[in-house]
DNA sequence: GTCTCCGGCGTTGTGTGCAACGTAGGGTGC
DNA sequence: GCACCCTACGTTGCACACAACGCCGGAGAC
């Protein structure tokens, strides 16, 4: 059990998967959509085979769900779900911070501190400030901590219920106060691997995620 | 996001799909054992495609890898990725079995208790012990258990890195002390239930994954 | 004797055609 | 006017055929 790397080698399956997971990850397919198999592979000019099979691993990472005959709807999260992932990543998402602290090196944790002082830059209220961008170096360096544990299991169970893209889809929807929090604590966190406690990281990772809960769900 | 159901009405596929998972899961195809696509087409009487859907669907689960052109091999657990596994039930588990408290009607709880008393039964030594029937009986107990934590996202995340009956597919490796100590766990977490007491019930349930991780994996 | 190259074989990857299922719309009966 | 049925359409589900790729064995050269 090494990566779930999958079917690698298929091009046409490949393509199709990367373009409809970046497609619903980035909203270009609403929440609730009908993604038909012949429309995708018309657009994708491929035939219906490797759209399918781009379609069954996409149900299977819970990002689309199928129904028999009636084809695969882009899956919409209730308030509920949100609260659950959020649960789940609350249970994982720390230990795997404080796991960290035990394999980062020194470029690791300059890689992560640099795309926190960016993430920083382009979140600081003015002229400069880019909501947009910080999503994607969010993911990145939520991928990178997950990375550095070195846990494999852990990092699979976060993946197939945790997609940041759609849960963090923007950061518009924070107040200044929570999005200077949240931008905080990755720096915070980076310094606490520095210092080599993992503890420290957990509990900052903690309080990130109960921070973007509290954005993202609303008061409990 | 309800259920990761997918394709339910695909009889075809269906039925590829229940069969591999099954004889993986009970052996009959070895860890590592290579799995060809016509070869199970025909042993179902199927076309390869219904086959290829099961296949990527349980490699999405992780019972399967797949590598391109070369096809799919039984997922082979070493013993970090069987340690890392702890990890993720330990971090999730607990805390599922602390949410049952508040779902769980008496007629659940019952039903639990029934279970593990069976348990306990079939697990004392003597003439009567039947360590193979425990296997199934187990999975339901916890499955049962995950279930009324209402909870489907850390469902999702337990199902998808943990095959029970693939971790746990023997209570041979138990020493008597332990298989006692484990079966005592589940009429323990019953009664925490039934008290009410979440808190107790997932402390209950961590002391059981400890003692499982112990035979399993080995000291630490 | 060993290493390398090449060809055959078996596998998976993809495209296409047909059948089955579900749905929506219009028509008919009450 | 409303409810029900029936038909036609569009979709997905499955099977089959062909192409592409990887692997293994044999022959040749060094």
């Amino acid at each position: 059990m090494t990566s779930t790397t999958a079917r690698a080698a298929g091009r046409a399956s490949e393509r199709a998967l990367a373009d409809l997971r970046t497609a619903i990850l980035d909203g270009d397919l609403a929440a609730g959509a009908h993604v038909g198999e012949v429309e995708t592979a018309e657009r994708l000019g491929l035939s219906r085979t490797p759209v399918r099979e781009a379609l069954t691993r996409l149900a299977a990472e819970g990002l689309v769900e199928l129904e028999a005959h009636r084809g695969a709807r882009v899956t919409r999260f209730s308030r509920a779900d949100l609260d659950g992932i959020f649960d789940v990543r609350l249970a994982l998402e720390p230990r795997a911070t404080a796991r960290a602290a035990a394999h980062a090196t020194p470029a690791d944790l300059d890689a992560l501190e640099a795309l926190a002082r960016r993430m920083q830059e382009l979140g600081a209220p003015g002229p400069g400030q880019d909501l947009d961008a910080l999503v994607e170096l969010n993911r990145d360096f939520h991928a990178r901590l997950l990375d550095l544990a070195h846990a494999p299991a852990l990092a699979a169970a976060l993946g197939t219920v945790v997609h940041t893209p759609v849960v963090t889809r923007t950061f518009r929807a924070y107040d200044p106060d929570s999005l200077a929090r949240s931008l905080a604590h990755h720096v915070e966190i980076v310094a606490a691997l520095r210092a080599g406690d993992g503890d420290w990281a957990g509990a900052v990772m903690r309080c990130h995620l109960g921070n973007a809960r509290a954005v993202m769900v609303g008061a409990r």
